[in-house]
DNA sequence: GGGAATTTCGTAACCGGTTTCGTAACCGTT
DNA sequence: AACGGTTACGAAACCGGTTACGAAATTCCC
């Protein structure tokens, strides 16, 4: 059995309540007794059972979830996403609060919450998720914070980069190398992928190019497979593009394979934009034309927003951060023919 | 404020035993009585309080530290450690139970424990400790589960696959292609990465082959940049290997980076073999000849083994699992000068 | 030296559950 | 009618902490 706070203060000659107030540096103890009751704290390392003292004080579990869609395995195998984690767990552990992960099938995340098991969310992938999930997340008032831009409403908290910002800093970086014919690959799952899908069309538009939709392709995952059977069937093409745009770096390592596999060379013949940033991005062969967007400060800060929600301090529904772009070997002026 | 039993117990005219018996599936309550108490716990979605929950019966709080060291940049950013988290979370959920991740950093993880946050903890990558991490668990007789082999000791239990075998099967495929300058790039932070880097040795001993200790690298950690700069490293010489053996796939792919940026092709130059498998190897260029370890099961078994444990069920301290060589583009036939 | 203020500490209730044990009500037997 | 055996339920203690409140002991002041 393990050592209680009932069995200190037995052992001090005190009560409970003496071994509170030394436990929770409160007043009204005399030194002295302060002093022995921390030798036998010290001596046995009494740590007070932490449910308990949720329990008691009705208040802070001090644990907080890391929402997870079910489909866990893309989350789990891109860099991008798992930096993120690693910015929210960092933040949480210097704060003090420790972090559950949890994953988001039918309703059980809403259990977690109701069970006390944790005190609010910071939403890992808010795209993949059920519909419905940040409705019931809203109806039944949880603090969360997303760490991405789901919807236009002002009653969400989010972090997010301007991926329209981000977009238009890979057209442009195409289009002045020569390009017309830019493809873009990418799943419009939620507010800030269509943001990104948008600049595609947009930067066109905007220097007179042609919009060719038959270059828009829209996979079912966002995973190195999907980036290279899309690529691949954009190079089976009798015209094929001469660069890609692809919503994220994973995807954009699985196109250069299959363009490589087509028989074409990269960037000589087709150029590759992916974005994100990760680690292996300068590692590739060709090296990785990205955009960086600070997947470990997003966490951070999600996390850092949450807490202070949970404190009840005022602050602002969102939180933008810089991208830029991040010119490497994957990208060439278009072939003149 | 949130309901508890005990309103749903006033409501419905009976005693908080009675509702417990309810939630809990127990016998002794009239079938109707059963159903006017499930209507109620129904309608306001009551969910009993996990901490109140556990501090009552003196028991399981259900939850499991996954321990992860202090820095843990190059865990979350190498898809083998993010597919055995993968594996390990996916166990938990399945089996009822909540994971927390835990930083290894001073001795904060035992406190986690006797706070009765965790009822035990999965050692994600135990090379990277502090040396008494094991000690301190094992005095402490706290439950754990490696994912990897620490040392001989029949105290701990782990699961890992067979490093020895793993490594010769690397080492065959390389001098049946004709290799005889191999090198080995990898720390030897634990025994299942000391027995890798053993079979280097053992196989070019078994072979007759020399044995060269400047062809043995032993770089501060395990990223890509490690691997990279250790291969460059390589290649500088006048004499250079004609096949290197990296300790991971995310050090092979900044080797095979360095080589190619020393002036020399993979695999026509250079043969390069990794080990793990992650998703990446099958799309870098070349892609990546490497041994495959089962990740995401590594960690599903670790998280059963240690359920099993806290379930008092007598278990083998160890599991092995198989690994198998996966022969891709990195690695061919030594160049005939 | 006596009353007030202050310091130091304990009693008991409480948080939201579980569990032990006792008992009232009901049943069927003889 | 008396008895024994179920069935259904509640009172109260308990888990390990916190906290409101009261009171004894000490110090201070005139």
């Amino acid at each position: 059995m393990n050592i209680t706070i009932g069995e200190i203060a037995r052992q001090a000659g005190v009560s409970k309540t003496t071994v509170s107030r030394v436990l929770n540096n409160k007043p009204d103890v005399d030194p002295a007794t302060r002093e022995k009751i921390m030798a036998l704290i010290n001596e046995y390392n009494f740590q007070p059972n932490a449910f308990a003292k949720a329990i008691s004080r009705q208040s802070s579990s001090q644990h907080i979830g890391l929402l997870i869609p079910h489909k866990a395995e893309y989350v789990f195998s891109n860099a991008f996403y798992t930096e993120v984690m690693r910015g929210v767990s960092t933040e949480l552990d210097e704060q003090g609060y420790y972090l559950m992960l949890c994953y988001a099938h039918d309703v059980n995340y809403m259990d977690i919450y109701h069970q006390k098991r944790v005190e609010g969310f910071v939403l890992l992938s808010p795209g993949s998720y059920n519909k419905n999930i940040i409705e019931t997340l809203n109806a039944e008032e949880v603090p969360f914070v997303s760490t991405s831009k789901i919807s236009e409403q002002e009653t969400m908290t989010y972090v997010d980069i301007d991926n329209h910002q981000g977009g238009m800093l890979v057209m442009e970086h195409l289009i002045a190398l020569g390009h017309r014919r830019i493809a873009y690959i990418g799943k419009p799952s939620l507010t800030s992928s269509i943001e990104r899908m948008n600049s595609h069309r947009v930067a066109l538009e905007k220097h007179g190019l042609p919009y060719d939709p038959s270059l828009v392709l829209v996979p079912e995952t966002s995973s190195t497979e999907s980036g290279h059977d899309a690529a691949r069937f954009l190079m089976q093409d009798d015209n094929p593009p001469t660069a890609i745009f692809l919503a994220n770096d994973v995807m954009a390592v699985g196109a250069i394979k299959a363009i490589q596999e087509s028989g074409f060379r990269v960037p000589e013949d087709v150029s590759v934009v992916g974005f994100d940033d990760i680690p292996l991005a300068m590692y590739v062969n060709p090296t990785l034309t990205t955009v960086r967007q600070p997947a470990y400060e997003k966490g951070r800060c999600a996390a850092r927003m949450l807490i202070e929600i949970l404190q009840k301090k005022p602050i602002p529904h969102c939180q933008i951060m810089d991208v830029e772009l991040i010119v490497r070997g994957s990208t060439g002026p278009v072939k003149t023919t």
